[in-house]
RNA sequence: GGGCGCUUAGCUCAGCGGGAGAGCGUUCCCUUCACACGGGAGAGGUCGUAGGUUCAAUCCCUACAGCGCCCACCA
């Protein structure tokens, strides 16, 4: 018995847990070991994370393919795990800390932070996975991973010293962009250039023995001078190039500086000398490369100034008054630093001028901070080489990314590719496997132990007084573990996230092992993700896959839309401006966000999620619901004898063939990943076919007598409500499974859940008659109900229906159609007559005439304007149609069937004008 | 400075060569025995502007305007 109201809240939990029960989900089912195999590999998200509106679409859709494809037979593995998240994930135990005034990282010291963090991970890393849970995804989750397990961590040492020793992964000491507030590395992609006001100071260099000869440079960062070593001008300048080869005193320092000729110095910017502070500015840097200047680093990790000890800084520098005042400034920020610079200068005399101006600001994405070009010693991977075999994947079309625009924005990244810098100053995260000895010596390896085996070869002297001790090293863990700690050095820092996360695709199959699972699903067969990590992510696990697996990680690409919130802005875990998608789940239920998402996947780049348009999509489900109700009542339950080709009756010809037309569309669209139109084209056959049409021309047969035709109508009623439930099924999969059991109490049992049902494919079920048939009858009842509603009768009467002058199968029609149109028209008695009674209302229904005798009730003006109405839209058509078809240019030219259509247009406008003329003239007479 | 996208009904958006669609909102009618989270009937758009291509343009091309995004080392 089906309840009055579909409650989600009481039935998503148990339905959920029922597939879990079945195995529903499972990869490698046995009765499927010969399918075809289908693989997703989830993005996975950050294991302290929750579920915000960018993942529920980013799931919803990768479910609707997985649940898709598993009806359709296929093997579906959907493998799902988790992220470490190394600095997002750090930042929070940190901020956690320091709410709850514990020690802080620093204070605590590595391991015991690090366990902390495992300790965060254990208590809030099931958090997101439940509520993917509730969202209905269907992964496989005995298959579930996470980027930091021994699996997945053994698949990155390997790819580390794998890398490294072909030469793509290899240490280099060169400016990186510094996050002075988390003190580490990022990678180009985590810069957000900002815009942002801010002034060119124009400053005065002295000219070398020439007290009042200045050269002026302009700078947006005075602080920097400190650590400049030279200013150049173009050679061509005019203006300047006298002063090429002379030497300008640092002013503030006392520094001597060359004047140099580069071609970087725009002689239209600024001023056309540019100071050139090569440890802290990328393009100083190359021009210091191109000269051989020296370094002056003068900043340390917190981009506050440092300059005592500081051996290049205070090399060659002459004591003065200003100098010590500038070594006074040791340890200040650098926002402190250029207030006092600035001040000094102008009190000097040396500040030419002030310019207001608009410049790009590089800031760290997670903190928000400035972040400081800065000198360090850096792992790089060479993602050049590793980009060339990815590049090509995706021109012969191997990978193909939908929609395919994102392939320009592919290239443009790849084409252009800089190395990548992958370690970070954290503690969360793979630690760099790569060892130091006391002389600088670096032993990359998978293990400790393989480092100290090498380290043991290298140094030979060690193990002589090991051998000493008479111990042989070699075979003795302890002795090599205290060697390993005595002699060799870890290197502290941690990969980049997104490193682990670029093996995702084959390192959660199990590799670097030989696994079935390896083989069966690799490469898998579409990603689902947004266009943000694009080339975090996407480019990077075709760079791995390629390199390590030789073949392609995934087929297709589907790149959806962010769903941003109300500002526009992006929603992210750290920003913490989520939208919460589980209150519209416990308010909607899971079914009706789904579907919501499914339905507005075709949008551009933003979504804003409108609540009202989930509510619309909940009374969707209520919709069904109550549709399965009315037939659940009706006596309607599945006959497994039941053939829609073999119906007899009109009406149920005509729903299966509806059924195939919507499950072809369905079908179609979800191969296409237009899940847009997917959801509209099951929506509408729900709504706008079963229920609004269907199942109230049935009505009349369900409530009549007993019969045939009844029980084939009843069949057929429950067999549409069948393939509605498959067809939907992806898209709300709790609604459907829940329906599905329940109408099984009226009839033959099931087989499976819905879940494991298979898709609808609906051969010989097209039925051109029963089209024309059923269609006219809509098109009748239409007119009928659109008159009434004009000409305000009320619903209460039963106006007579005449049709006149019709032909013989017309007048047949409308016999076998009478209980139907006087239902769902409201008329009484149809009869068949040569002319419309006087004084009636006339109808063109399909080029015939339907009247409404009203017996002088009529408004004969009221009438006379609605029929000139329609007959100055009839002349338009033909008009229109005229228009075309007399051009000689249109007949030649146009396609043949278009011309066609444009004849039949004719015809049916003329004909429809000449009833209306006929009906004109009546109207008269009965005047 | 490059590149991409958007501009369609009051709102949020589909469609993208043969005279425009959805959801919500709105107007009128209906408490008809599945459903008021409902039923029926409407109103509402010169598809950003100007050119061009074409027999035909909301749809293709060009320019312009406005909005947004991505990439980029110009002081």
């Amino acid at each position: 018995m089906i309840e009055n109201r579909y409650q989600p809240s009481a039935v998503e939990g148990r339905i959920y847990k029922a597939w879990e029960d079945a195995g529903a989900f499972r990869a490698g089912r046995p009765e499927r070991a010969k399918a075809e195999p289908y693989c997703i590999v989830i993005p996975p998200p950050n294991v302290t994370g929750s579920l915000h509106m960018g993942h529920a679409l980013n799931n919803t859709l990768q479910d609707i393919l997985c649940r898709f494809e598993r009806m359709r037979g296929r093997d579906v593995l959907w493998q799902p795990g988790t992220d470490h998240a190394g600095i997002a994930t750090q930042a929070v135990v940190e901020r956690q800390l320091a709410e709850r005034k514990l020690p802080s990282s620093r204070e605590m010291g590595r391991e015991a932070f690090i366990k902390r963090v495992w300790e965060w991970k254990a208590e809030s890393g099931g958090t997101i996975i439940s509520q993917l849970k509730r969202l209905g995804a269907s992964c496989d989750w005995s298959r579930e991973r996470f980027t930091m397990d021994e699996g997945l961590s053994r698949a990155v040492m390997k790819v580390f010293v794998t890398l490294y020793r072909e030469g793509l992964i290899y240490r280099d000491k060169r400016l990186v962009n510094w996050d002075p507030k988390l003190k580490t590395a990022i990678s180009d992609l985590e810069v957000q250039q900002v815009e942002t006001k801010g002034h060119l100071w124009y400053i005065k260099y002295p000219i070398e023995h020439h007290a009042n000869e200045f050269i002026v440079v302009a700078t947006t960062r005075p602080e920097t001078m400190l650590g400049d070593v030279a200013v150049a001008v173009h050679p061509d300048n005019e203006r300047l190039k006298h002063l090429i080869g002379r030497h300008a005193i640092l002013p503030l320092v006392g520094r001597r500086i060359p004047i140099i000729a580069d071609d970087y110095a725009d002689p239209e910017k600024g001023s056309g000398a540019v100071k050139i502070t090569p440890a802290h500015d990328f393009n100083d840097f190359e021009v210091g490369r191109r000269h051989d200047l020296p370094l002056i680093n003068i900043f340390d990790a917190d981009a506050h100034l440092d300059l005592k000890d500081n051996a290049a800084f205070l090399k060659a520098v002459p004591a003065s008054a200003e100098f010590d005042a500038t070594m006074a400034l040791h340890g200040l920020d650098r926002i402190a630093a250029r207030k006092n610079i600035v001040e000094r200068l102008e009190a000097l005399g040396l500040l030419e001028k002030i310019e207001a101006t608009s410049h790009v600001v590089p800031h760290g994405d997670r903190s928000g901070a400035v972040l400081e070009p800065f000198l360090t010693d850096q792992w790089y991977v060479d993602a050049k080489t590793l980009a060339q075999d990815a590049i090509a994947a995706v021109r012969e079309r191997k990978t193909v990314f939908v929609p395919a625009q994102w392939e320009a924005t592919f290239f443009n990244w790849m084409e252009n590719i800089q190395p990548w810098c992958v370690s970070r100053q954290i503690w969360w995260g793979h630690q760099i496997p790569a060892w130091y000895g006391p002389d600088g010596k670096i032993f990359v390896a998978e293990t400790e132990d393989d480092a100290v085996a090498d380290a043991l070869a290298h140094y030979t002297d060690i193990e002589e007084i090991t051998v000493e001790e008479g111990h042989d090293i070699a075979a003795d863990p302890d002795r090599r573990g205290r060697f390993a700690r005595d002699y060799i050095r870890r290197d502290e820092d941690v990969l980049d996230t997104w490193f682990s996360s670029a093996l995702w695709p084959f390192s959660t199959l199990g590799w670097p092992d030989e696994t079935p699972e390896l083989k069966r699903y690799y490469p898998t067969s579409a990603l689902v993700t947004g266009f943000d990590i694009i080339f975090f992510w996407v480019a990077r696990m075709m760079m791995m896959g390629l390199h390590f697996m030789k073949e392609i990680p995934f087929r297709d690409v589907y790149i959806h839309a962010l769903v941003r919130d109300a500002t526009g802005a992006k929603m992210s875990k750290s920003k913490g401006n989520v939208i919460d998608p589980l209150e519209l789940v416990d308010k909607y239920g899971a079914d009706a966000l789904r579907f919501t998402l499914a339905a507005m996947a075709a949008q551009g780049r933003d979504i804003k999620l409108s609540e009202q348009r989930v509510e619309g999509y909940r009374n969707f489900a209520t919709k069904l619901w109550n549709a399965a109700r009315f037939a659940e009542i009706n006596g309607c339950g599945r006959d497994p004898e039941f053939d829609p080709r073999r119906a007899n009756e009109t009406l149920n010809r005509w729903i299966a063939h509806e059924a195939a037309k919507t499950g072809r569309e369905v079908t179609a669209a979800i191969e296409a990943y237009k899940f847009n139109d997917a959801a509209a084209a099951i929506y509408r056959f729900v709504w706008n076919v079963y229920c609004d049409w269907y199942l109230e021309l049935i009505k009349p047969v369900l409530t009549g007598v007993d019969g045939a035709a009844k029980s084939e109508t009843r069949a057929a009623a429950a067999w549409a409500l069948d393939e509605i439930l498959k067809l939907l099924h992806p898209f709300m999969p709790f609604v459907t499974e829940e329906l599905w059991r329940v109408t099984a109490e009226n009839g033959a049992k099931r087989g499976h859940m819905l879940v494991l049902e298979s898709w609808p494919v609906h051969d010989r079920l097209d039925n051109a008659e029963a089209e024309t048939e059923i269609g006219w009858v809509i098109d009748l009842i239409g007119a009928i109900r659109s008159v009434r509603a004009e000409m305000n009768i009320p619903p209460a009467t039963m106006l007579p229906l005449v049709l006149a002058g019709v032909t013989p199968p017309t007048a047949e029609r409308a016999k076998r159609w009478s209980d139907f149109v006087q239902r769902l028209a409201r008329v009484g008695e149809i009869s068949v007559a040569d002319t419309a009674p006087q004084g009636s209302l006339q109808l063109v229904v399909r080029g015939e005439v339907a009247a409404l005798p009203l017996k002088g009730v009529i408004d004969l003006a009221a009438e006379r304007a609605r029929l000139a109405k329609e007959m100055a839209k009839a002349e338009a058509d033909i008009a229109r149609v005229d228009a075309k078809l007399g051009n000689a240019n249109f007949v030649a030219r146009a396609p043949e069937d278009v011309v066609e259509e444009e004849k039949e247009k004719r015809a049916e406008a003329q004909g429809r004008k000449a009833k209306i003329a006929e009906a004109l003239e009546r109207l008269k007479g009965a005047a």
